[in-house]
RNA sequence: GGCCCCAUGGUCAAGUGGACUAAGACACCGGCCUUUCAAGCCGGUAACGCGGGUUCGAAUCCCGCUGGGGUCACCA
């Protein structure tokens, strides 16, 4: 065993999930750490349940999440096809071997029979097992079936004593009876392969020396090990790890909310907390470390660390993570990721100027540490590219209702126009006000919490100094006057 | 139901026979800071599923039970 190759083969039915994400990440996380190569191969043989878009999807969310590989459908390969869909000839030919060799038999059984027959067997308190009654057909049986219109799905002869242990690297030894093995199908009746054999067949072709994959998939190994023996390959290394549960334990599914990769994006997920957080679900560095990046988890990365029990996914620590990598990231890194919400918003152009991406960052850079997502940066950002927003309700009974407060706002204002536009920073405009508020003899609270409603419409955000500046001096001028004749409008009016 | 896997707070998780009066993180609750909200800092509540062994000693090893999960298709 040489150079590590490991493989992600996911089904393109639908969008990445976390749990098939988090396969791909632990996969891509041991070849990069082993500096082996990574594999993305699309197992594609259901025809009727397979999506085209959702081969995009799926790579388009791993390359998001910043999984990359070596080899895979759209860059090919030393041992392509990686397209299951595309290799229907081997998948005959090794057929063919097992067909040739009496490893392998044609069953005539239409899906109704057999189901039957499963009936029946349970009826009789036994365990459902193919009979092999389509082994002792003759030949002129055969030609009649044929005659009758009915293709045959090919099955393989599994030996029915001893036993088959699966050497897992994060498990152990796990041995099963070959007493409880059926003679499962491998070839099914429209010719296609079925998923036990044509993973088999590709993981041997395309060298992969680690499977790594979700626990789901240990009950099968077993039958894919009898497969590789008879097929004379090389047995790879195995690895299940464990299932992402719901909160409620159980496999997770769409009304958890979300669970697709996509999902979390639009939401507001930066790939870097999705990754980390994963990363984090079921391994651990051993120490206290909880913020890492993709690099240094890489670095400490190791199956053996990896936990054996399934683990329950919680978005409120995914959350709490993303708000950290919000606050920590280089400011041009989040403003990236945001931007695409603010577009989808109206707030910034498709295609915006030097002056609106200066004032993008400004923005991100007063409301990033008491967010959580982009979706809530966004949210929080509305008053400073809107200033048509209505005021709070608490706000306005706790603020504007107090008497006298259009004379503060008055006061303020008069303040805030005596700075000079190109000094109205945080310092000046902090310093024109505390002014007011010692001529005035009133506490900062007074003064500072009808502005923040008048400027923001709300009564919580950044510090109102940090919200001045970056809305500049007229705007703040205007919007102070704004509230004044709002003020004398709806409150004086009813008084 | 058969087979297989698993079992430390609500969740993630450290722990590999003595340093365990069981770490850390999220969440939750308090406090500090403060113009609000976050953030940050300080503190708190909260766990070895149960029963038997083995051992001088068990969260750690063995057995049973219970519980959870997976799998038993011409799906993957």
């Amino acid at each position: 065993m040489d150079t590590v190759r490991v493989r992600f083969a996911p089904s393109p039915t639908g969008n990445l999930h976390i749990g098939g994400a988090r396969t791909a990440l632990f996969n891509w996380l041991f070849a990069r750490s082993r500096g082996g190569v990574f594999v993305l191969r699309l197992e594609d043989t259901d025809t009727g349940r397979n999506i085209e878009e959702a081969a995009v999807q799926i790579a388009t969310s791993l390359r998001w999440l910043g999984l990359d590989w070596d080899e895979g459908p759209d860059l090919g390969g030393p041992y392509g096809p990686y397209r299951q869909s595309d290799r229907f000839e081997i998948y005959q030919a090794e057929a063919r071997r097992l067909v040739e060799s009496g490893q392998a038999y044609w069953c005539y059984c239409t899906p109704e029979e057999l189901a039957q027959q499963r009936e029946e067997a349970r009826k009789r308190g036994e365990v459902p097992r193919y009979d092999r009654r389509c082994c002792t057909l003759t030949a002129a049986q055969r030609q009649a079936k044929e005659a009758a219109g009915i293709r045959p799905a090919l099955r393989v002869r599994v030996p029915r004593t001893g036993t088959t242990v699966v050497h897992d690297l994060i498990r152990g030894e796990v041995s099963f009876d070959n007493a409880t093995l059926d003679d499962f199908i491998i070839l099914k009746s429209n010719g296609g392969p079925t998923y036990n054999f044509a993973c088999v067949v590709d993981d041997a072709a395309m060298r992969i020396s680690h499977v790594i994959r979700a626990e789901e998939h240990l009950s099968n190994t077993p039958k894919q090990i009898v497969l590789y023996r008879l097929l004379g390959y090389q047995l790879p290394a195995f690895a299940h790890v464990p299932m992402i549960l719901a909160p409620d334990r159980s496999k997770l599914s769409k009304r958890h909310g979300a669970t697709a990769v996509e999902e979390f994006r639009a939401e507001g997920f930066l790939p870097e907390a999705i990754v980390n957080y994963l990363a984090l679900l079921g391994w651990s560095p051993g120490d206290e470390r909880e913020q890492m990046t993709l690099a240094q988890i890489q670095e400490l990365f190791s199956l053996e660390a990896v936990s054996k029990h399934a683990a329950i996914y919680d978005v409120r620590k995914l959350t709490w993570l993303n708000g950290q990598y919000l606050s920590s990231l280089p400011l041009a890194r989040v403003v990236e990721a945001v931007l695409p919400f603010m577009q989808e918003a109206g707030y910034v152009s498709a295609v915006p100027g030097a002056a609106e991406l200066d004032y993008l960052n400004r923005v991100v850079e007063t409301v990033r540490s008491r967010v959580h997502t982009l979706a809530e940066l966004r949210d929080a950002a509305a008053y400073f590219y809107r200033s048509d927003f209505t005021y709070e309700e608490k706000g306005i009974r706790k603020y504007f209702a107090k008497p006298g407060v259009t004379e503060l706002l008055a006061r303020g204002r008069e303040a805030l126009a005596a700075v000079p536009s190109d000094q109205f920073t945080v310092e000046a405009t902090e310093q024109a006000y505390r002014r007011v508020i010692d001529e005035m003899g009133i506490s900062g609270g007074a003064l500072i919490h009808p502005t923040r409603l008048a400027l923001s419409g709300r009564t919580v955000g950044p510090g109102l100094f940090d919200i001045m500046a970056t809305l500049g001096k007229e705007e703040c001028l205007a919007r102070l006057e704004r509230a004044v004749d709002w003020i004398d409008i709806n409150l004086r009016a009813e008084a």
